[in-house]
DNA sequence: ACGGTGACTAACC
DNA sequence: CGGTTAGCCACCG
């Protein structure tokens, strides 16, 4: 890991290197850089989000970013994303969670 | 340094 | 499955 780049920085890098049809939760994004802040990501998402492929990145339940279920729906069905049926969108971890 | 906030999580009821 | 509680940590004023 690079020492001197910010949370910011790792965090959009993380959530940049996951593959299509494939997810992270909050918490694996913030493990995955060596911290526990899921809530750290959340707030970095919030902002930046729109310059990465925020869809890819779900809550530990499988849901995705709230607020903003319909669009993630839009691209889950484009990627083929594995999905749970049921009346709420939500993402088959078990399938699709990506581990580095 | 300090306190409020939140695109979080796990445990419990 | 839904609601509550407590713990968590980075961000921002």
């Amino acid at each position: 890991m690079e020492a001197g780049e910010d949370f910011v920085s790792r965090v959009l890098a993380v959530v940049e290197s996951i593959p299509p049809g494939a997810v992270m939760t909050y918490g694996d994004v913030a493990a995955a850089i060596g911290s526990r802040a899921a809530r750290g990501v959340g707030q970095v998402m919030a902002y930046y989000g729109s310059e990465v492929q925020w869809w890819r990145v779900v809550r530990a339940s499988g849901h995705p970013a709230s607020g903003h279920e319909d669009r993630a729906l839009e691209r889950y069905r484009a990627e083929g994303t594995p999905l749970v049926a049921g009346s709420s969108v939500r993402v088959n971890l078990r399938l699709a969670r990506h581990r580095p």
